[in-house]
DNA sequence: ACAATTCTAGAAAAATGTTCTAATTCCGGC
DNA sequence: GCCGGAATTAGAACATTTTTCTAGAATTGT
């Protein structure tokens, strides 16, 4: 028989929990999905999730996080191997369209701006969002120094190079467009290229 | 002493109702924000409000449409008076940044995704979404013949040029950014044009 | 083996959204 | 003017949903 940890269990709960939640989330929204719903799914009792999320927004910030998390870290994953500017922001546009295409639930989920943080939730993000910044700085610093990139206030590269496809991105997920991203990524990639090069 | 043609009163009622809504619905999200704040705010009977509008995502609804319609309307405006393709796109990135900025709270509601839309309202919305794009097609269709602008799959446009300012809007608007996006609509026209233009 | 802690369970309570019935106001046709 | 019907208002009653709470079981460290 399946031993199984007190840790491997509470764990998977947990997963089950987030995985149900994500499902309705996407499906119907957060408002429209209700905790009684998740239960049935994730096979989780009341006491528990409100032991292990304290609520249901707390289940939405846990998934928005946790998302937020490994979309970073993968996102730095393709930039920092590149050296040269122009194929480190066009890495930059092809993981976006990659990303939404290869997961789309939990990137209509990361794009929704339905979830509403707790105040410890935001500073755990404005945690996670330094130092996702600093990494960024350190990388386009010296293309800019160099004068392949435009010289710009810092907070405008960023909306300027992911904005186009994320909002590619939403129209798709909702199901306005039919091309998915990464079949338009050479083309959004050049864009962004456009866009940011010190012509 | 002040006479009011019932047609008066009830369309005032629906305003204050709408206006009500807007405040907690960005302040707090449509979630969090309970019927009774908006009747309280609004000073409303439950009766009304149901009668008007159905449901509390029916104010949703009605204050997301409302806006969409006036928002292209006055997109169109900017954009229709221009003839030269750089003008009209730098207009459009430009009419953005104002509206953002000018109608902050307004602007904060439509660019959170959280409204779930009914199917009446999603028929509704496709309607105006079709019109609007159609009016956009027949902008565009000559610029791109005659080589001014690179020739993208059409769903591309949008997004490229919008695409940057929305989100750096939605950072501003969340009080991540400082710089009100008004203030950055030179560096994000110029951008945009770069992005679309046949170099 | 014995606390102390973490976790599970579900009934009960609190909060919230929606429906319903009744009463009121207004408008157009007679 | 007056009547019948439609639109609107009102809020109590109802239904649904979220959250709290108490009790007990499982696990961990000492």
């Amino acid at each position: 028989m399946t031993e199984m940890t007190r840790q491997t269990r509470t764990s998977a709960l947990k997963d089950r929990v987030m995985t149900a939640a994500l499902e309705r989330f996407t499906q119907v929204g957060i408002e429209r999905t209700n905790i009684g719903d998740i239960l049935k799914d994730a096979d989780c009792s009341v006491g528990s999730l409100y032991h292990h999320f304290g609520s249901k927004e707390g289940i939405a910030e846990a998934l928005f996080i946790d998302g937020l998390r490994r979309f970073n870290e993968a996102l730095l994953g393709n930039l920092l191997i590149h050296e040269e500017a122009e194929a480190g922001v066009k890495a930059i546009v092809t993981y976006c369209c990659n990303w939404v295409t290869e997961q789309p639930q939990l990137a209509a989920y990361m794009l929704s701006r339905e979830i509403k943080l707790s105040d410890e939730a935001k500073q755990e993000l404005r945690g996670l969002d330094t130092r996702f910044r600093e990494k960024l700085t350190t990388w386009f610093a010296p293309h800019i120094e160099s004068g392949e990139l435009k010289n710009l206030h810092f907070n405008l590269y960023v909306p300027l190079i992911s904005g186009p496809t994320l909002e590619y991105s939403r129209m798709w997920l909702s199901g306005r467009y039919n091309r998915s991203p990464d079949t338009v990524s050479k083309a959004m990639a050049e864009a962004a290229w456009q866009s940011v090069r010190l012509a």
